[in-house]
DNA sequence: GCTAATATATGC
DNA sequence: GCATATATTAGC
């Protein structure tokens, strides 16, 4: 990811959480660069592009911390050899006879790919447990976690894509169904239909693409991070299965998952993390006429946290089945009922949708279960993470939330990442970094420039102008970026005036000392 | 292009 | 025969 951003092909937004990564990463880079400058006196046996820490190639071979993310999925099985093409080994690593000096050098290198390997798994734990939205535009620039970075959008998907497929739907038995769903979080029919058309990569498809990536760069996680997920979402759709137990005869329109929003990572495109979520979608529902697709668990992706804002959590699922059964209404009813009585609020998404409905007092929801319903739907079908269909509320709320974002994000985002990256690295970023910091928060290279300047006039009066590279520091305030220069820069794309007023709220004591003296200084 | 329904295949 | 997986396809 930092070399497409370095490179220019990474502009879409990341969380705030991977910038903070990346300044992380940036601090233990720049230490370990410089040991490399030293060693690469040394030798120029590094391979092409060795140089440039780049976690495309963070795969590491011989990294003994855990599996490496197996880019071929099926390395184990000694495959076709072409498949071992997937960008993901690094040859120099392993390369033979070495002399001392470059073994050090080796050594040197693995560490930091050790690092960098440790980091993108956090990444990509994060971006496992964030939420997608549903089918993502394409052409945009995908921006995923380092993880699965060597399949970019401009990464080639590998013809044989199609056979470590079904080679990893071997190896860990599950059905297509599931890996459908956790690889590119699609259904099992189209899932057989690619595999069945083994269409050429080459021409296929931008969809189809995307589709072929997200399961390209699943593959690449480790098999037993893989391997985790797909029983994740097995239990999911057992339990799912299970708990729905004999269906009312009406079709029930799925309450069917909707990417929950994405709270301070809602600037993540879908396409950010590769595996796409696995959604809690019981792919057996559709073998069982009748039967209610399991509601997604929202706050269950990968186990982890998400979702807290909505306040949903899975347990929502398990009041709602007992709250039907004690209505005895249908869940087609229950979700009519549960968006009715959301409607006047905002867009929330449909598993906030039926909180509102389980809130109501018991009493009341047998008499509104039981009224007729003007039918509102259009069809048999409520497919709300169809994106034809469950597009418009979504979108709106998207746009709405775009709105807000637009200018909300920015400045508190970004000046916090900003601040966390001066707080781990310190305010001497070089070139790249602000390249880097550019992309990642799209903003011009001035204003990062700037923010530092200013974040450096703001220190040293505070720390006597020692500021430590790497050392702890007290909160870096936000506000030293000027408040004129932010608007300016801000208007220039989004005319969000308030922004710094909203910024302002959450600033601290220490932070206004050092935005008085900005203030003196203006 | 995709989902969901359903037909068909497979395994027990 | 049942449960589950896969293939196919209507309909959005």
């Amino acid at each position: 990811m930092i070399s497409s951003i370095v490179n220019s092909t990474y502009y879409a937004n990341v969380s705030a959480a991977k910038c903070q990564e990346f300044g992380r990463w940036y601090k233990h880079f720049k230490k370990t660069k410089d040991m490399m400058v030293e060693m690469d006196g040394l030798s120029e046996l590094s391979p092409p592009g060795t140089n440039h820490l780049s976690f495309s190639q963070q795969p590491i071979p011989g990294s003994t911390a855990e599996q490496p993310p197996s880019p071929v999925p099926l390395a184990h099985s000694g495959q076709a050899p072409g498949r071992a093409q997937l960008p993901s080994l690094h040859p120099g690593l392993v390369s033979s006879p070495i002399s001392p000096q470059l073994v050090n050098q080796q050594i040197v290198m693995a560490q930091i790919l050790n690092q960098q390997y440790a980091v993108n798994r956090l990444l990509a734990q994060q971006s496992l447990n964030q939420q997608y939205l549903n089918h993502p535009p394409v052409s945009r620039a995908l921006s995923k976690p380092m993880d699965t970075q060597p399949m970019s959008s401009n990464t080639e998907v590998s013809s044989e894509i199609y056979q470590w497929v079904r080679d990893e739907l071997k190896r860990a038995g599950i059905s297509q169904a599931v890996f459908a769903r956790v690889a590119f979080n699609r259904t099992q029919g189209l899932l057989s239909e690619i595999l069945r058309k083994e269409e050429d990569p080459k021409t296929a498809s931008q969809s189809l693409l995307v589709n072929l990536r997200a399961m390209q760069n699943f593959l690449q996680l480790p098999e037993a991070e893989r391997d985790r997920i797909y029983q994740e979402e097995r239990e999911r759709s057992l339990t799912a299965a299970s708990s729905m137990g004999p269906a009312p005869l009406i079709s029930t329109p799925p309450t069917r998952p909707v990417q929950p929003r994405r709270e301070e990572c809602n600037n993540i495109r879908p396409e950010d993390w590769n595996p796409r979520i696995p959604v809690g979608i019981s792919p057996k529902a559709s073998r069982l006429p009748g039967q209610v697709k399991p509601l997604p668990l929202a706050s269950e992706w990968n186990g982890k946290q998400e979702s807290s804002v909505l306040n949903i959590s899975s347990s929502i699922y398990d009041e709602i089945q007992q709250e039907m059964k004690r209505a005895k209404v249908s869940q087609a009813m229950f979700a009519k009922v549960a968006a009715s009585k959301s409607q006047p609020q905002s867009h929330p998404p449909p598993t906030a949708q039926l909180q509102p409905a389980l809130a109501l007092p018991h009493p009341s929801q047998p008499l509104i279960s039981q009224q007729p319903q003007p039918q509102q739907q259009t069809g048999p079908r409520l497919p709300p993470r169809q994106p034809s269909t469950a597009a418009p509320a979504e979108a709106e709320d998207e746009s709405r939330q775009a709105k807000v974002r637009s200018g909300a994000r920015i400045s508190l985002e970004a000046l916090g990442i900003l601040q966390s990256f001066v707080q781990d690295v310190g305010p001497y970023p070089d070139d790249e970094a602000v390249h880097t910091l550019s992309a990642q928060l799209d903003l011009p290279r001035h204003t990062i420039i700037k923010f530092f300047q200013n974040q450096r006039f703001c220190v040293r009066p505070k720390e006597a102008i020692t500021y430590p590279v790497t050392g702890e520091q007290d909160e870096v305030s936000m506000t030293d970026f000027k408040e004129g220069e932010l608007l300016k820069e801000l208007d220039e794309s989004t005319q969000t005036t308030n922004i710094f007023t909203i910024k302002m709220e959450e600033h601290t004591g220490s932070e206004e000392q050092c935005h008085a003296q900005q203030e003196v200084k203006e």
